[in-house]
DNA sequence: CCTTTAACTAAACGATTAGTTAGTTATAAC
DNA sequence: GTTATAACTAACTAATCGTTTAGTTAAAGG
């Protein structure tokens, strides 16, 4: 009855999410994502409405990309030192060629303001949230754990993660391993 | 022999630089800058090159801001608790009304990539490595510090600042205030 | 084969960007 | 008071932004 998508949309989203992972939302532009995606604006527009509804798919996409490590720390017999690993495993995800992206997430709650879109904001507490709750889960294995004592340490570890993210752009491998291990040596 | 200036330049550089520290470099536009400096694209064009000279004037202007609270860590007798109230001290300055700026130059990290200037990225290095080098001496005041550990110890609490830089965007103060405590507790 | 429908291309939209320039105004030396 | 100089205003670049639209192409049903 009509004429076939000659593309995949999970696969340029992909393409969408590795640009603005890079760039951020603002310093890319509907060209470079033309191009990146390697369809026309038209496409782009007919499958994801707007710039905005393109990050939004972009940040759902990125959520499942880090789904597969919190799953592994998650099924991980281990308390803390699985969170510790999880540290170690994000790394590796936000490793670019030659240089760390960071956490897509982290990166756009730097961006927010006052004018940014609520739906945005929206992903970014959720994933925070999400990723606070297996950390207290963790914890509270340890034995002996108190509840509130277990949440001071999950929010310490989650502004440690925001650390990390940002200071992986312009900080060598090994002054980040002694971060993490500092971060955990007493924990 | 000519007509006067009607502005004194460090007085619109921190209307500039409070602009900039709250929407970011991308996202300031020359026009909001006309009409928060009160001055006309003629006058910031003559008295800071273009765009970007007027940012590194923010920066350095925010560096001698900073400073104040430096100094004040600098000449405290005290060695790491004096550490832990300059973190204090950081969380006022970059109270905004009703919301945090977090850091200049942490902002400007967060918005690096490959093709910022190199000018801006040193204003964000030195800053780095100057604030590195007090929290070292501080370091190497506390009895029996060697000077390795010492080192991984300015490098723990620097990526930790800027943590609490990006974390003070969303996090509200007593979260803000566990996670000082949490920091200084393993240290 | 013909019609319908949606995916495509490419050019254009108006708004906004950083930056410039022509013309006017104020100051101070002579 | 005239003249030189620099600070001012405001209109104007050219490029780019996100978004739209008119015209073309391809696929499937009858």
């Amino acid at each position: 009855m009509s004429r076939k998508k000659e593309y995949v949309e999970e696969e340029v989203i992909e393409k969408a999410m590795n640009l603005f992972w890079i760039k951020g939302y603002e310093n890319t532009s509907m060209q470079m994502l033309e191009k990146e995606m390697g369809i026309n604006k038209f496409s782009i527009y007919s499958s994801f409405g707007n710039k905005k509804g393109l990050f939004i798919e972009s940040l759902k996409l990125y959520r499942r990309k880090v789904s597969k490590i919190i799953d592994q720390l998650e099924k991980s017999p281990d308390g803390v030192l699985a969170i510790e690993q999880y540290f170690y495993n994000f790394l590796k995800l936000s490793a670019g060629k030659g240089f760390s992206k960071g956490c897509l997430i982290t990166n756009t709650l730097n961006d927010i303001d006052k004018e940014t879109d609520i739906k945005i904001v929206r992903q970014v507490e959720s994933f925070r949230d999400d990723i606070r709750q297996v950390f207290l889960n963790k914890l509270m294995l340890e034995n002996g754990e108190n509840l509130k004592i277990a949440e001071e340490k999950a929010d310490y570890l989650i502004i440690s993660m925001i650390g990390l993210s940002s200071a992986s752009k312009m900080y060598i491998d090994n002054q980040l391993e002694n971060y993490i291990e500092n971060i955990f040596k007493r924990l």
